[in-house]
DNA sequence: TCTGGGGTCCTAGGACCC
DNA sequence: TCTGGGGTCCTAGGACCC
């Protein structure tokens, strides 16, 4: 999203007088999941408030899904973690409450957040479910203070979507963006360059972003805590020692960070993957075509509403042991057939796998370009035509009549889903 | 004890060509 | 028989984000 934009020291100066007059918001819904759940809840007439309880959204255990998905307050004032174990979470908290998620109604809210945004400005950025980014540059004449007008914006949502967001406001994406993690829930804060030293260098540096669990501990070991640290550490040191990734970094701890605001139609996609973790471990060739087809079945039918095609295709594996491995293949002609890209996973998995227990498998599709246009093979089969007909037709039963309106028999009494996932953020 | 899913980007190492 | 180096492409793996 801020793209890997790494501005040279030379640059320093121009890169604060170009953003001087930038006004960018973020806004992020507090605790999505979670609030979402709430606040459909109580619109349904429940008299329990999910957010003052300890409570997340999480997965079935049974199924082996089952870690935090999201946390209310209290729940994280237990010591509860997004990411950690159903298991972990209810030993810090026995009494916490657990339900399912619902992808399709945090779908639903993120729209609505979106329409109401849009009321306000054209240039927003979808940047996940439950965050996006507003330029409200050049609009001084409609809007004379940012903070009021966030204030306003706040305050809609909560009133009319019933839930509650920050919003965090400066002259680029990232210092918005760190502004809006600031202090939650329910607030509006500002992080502009002159700010930067009063209310992000004491933070610790993990609050950075891209500073994530494997990075923290490298910069610690050179004494690195907090974001000041970093931003006042050699930048010459840092990039032979981390690379790019290094001065990206030295860069952002010193609010450095010119990338537009892109409005979604001016972004492409650039791969399209579905993975899942089975019940149980796959441990013979012919279960791990099944789950193959099925998350084919999905890829392929995002990939063909995207109106793209793809020439890479890859299969990814966990086993048992949570050891991760892959196998991808460049292939010398585009397509978006289920059942070609399927075939072709089928024999990367075939090449890959180590005959281990695997409990996650996932197709990704990528190397995408747009299908005005279909190069056909010269080895082709003369079936192409008749086999796009059949998927289109297939998509178009699933998305008239629902997912499961049309199942290949092979899934019929298999004991797996014939579609999976599928949810987009 | 149990550990999700959807993305983007970077890098090391090897193959291959000139 | 033993020896270059530069450039590009591909694969596998891993980092980060939400």
């Amino acid at each position: 999203m801020f793209v890997y934009n790494i501005i040279e020291i030379g640059n320093y100066r121009g890169n604060i007088m170009e953003n001087k007059n930038r006004v960018i918001f973020h806004v992020d819904v507090n605790s999505a999941f979670l609030s979402w759940e709430a606040a459909y809840r109580m619109h349904l007439g429940s008299s329990i408030d999910l957010r003052e309880i300890p409570s997340v959204v999480g997965g079935d255990v049974e199924s082996r899904h089952g870690i935090v998905l999201a946390k209310s307050m209290p729940a994280k004032e237990c010591g509860i973690k997004t990411g950690e174990t159903l298991y972990k979470a209810r030993e810090k908290c026995p009494e916490l409450v657990i339900v399912p998620p619902n992808f399709q109604l945090y779908i639903m809210y993120s729209d609505e957040l979106i329409e109401i945004l849009k009321e306000y400005t054209p240039d927003i950025q979808k940047f996940s479910v439950d965050e996006c980014f507003l330029d409200f540059t050049g609009m001084e004449h409609m809007y004379k203070d940012p903070v009021a007008l966030a204030y306003e914006i706040k305050g809609r949502i909560k009133k009319e979507l019933g839930f509650t967001v920050n919003i965090g406001i400066s002259n680029n994406k990232l210092l918005a963006k760190i502004a809006s993690d600031l202090k939650k829930p329910d607030m509006v804060h500002t992080l502009y360059p002159s700010q930067i030293e009063e209310k992000m260098w004491p933070l610790p540096v993990e609050a950075l972003f891209m500073v994530g669990k494997a990075t923290a501990p490298k910069l610690h070991r050179l004494n690195i805590n907090t974001i000041g640290d970093l931003a006042r550490y050699d930048r010459n040191i840092l990039k032979q020692k981390f690379k790019s990734f290094g001065t990206m970094i030295w860069s952002f701890a010193n609010g450095i960070e010119n990338s537009q605001v892109r409005s979604d139609s001016h972004i492409d996609v650039k791969c399209i993957g579905n993975s899942t973790t089975q019940p149980f471990d796959v441990k013979d060739m012919e279960t791990a075509r099944k789950v193959l087809l099925f998350l084919c079945e999905t890829v392929c039918l995002r990939l063909r509403n995207s109106k793209n095609l793809c020439s890479l295709v890859a299969v990814s594996m966990r086993n048992s042991e949570f050891i991760n491995y892959s196998r991808q293949r460049k292939l010398d002609y585009y397509t978006d057939s289920t059942i070609k890209v399927w075939n072709i996973a089928c024999e990367l998995f075939k090449e890959g796998w180590k005959g281990d227990a695997i409990r996650n498998m996932g197709v990704r599709v990528s190397k995408l370009c747009s299908n005005d246009f279909m190069q056909i093979s010269m080895f082709d089969d003369r079936n192409v035509e008749k086999m796009r007909a059949l998927d289109k037709t297939i998509d178009n039963i699933r998305m008239k009549y629902g997912s499961y309106a049309i199942v290949r028999c092979s899934f019929l009494n298999s004991g797996l889903n014939a579609i999976n996932g599928g949810y987009r953020l």
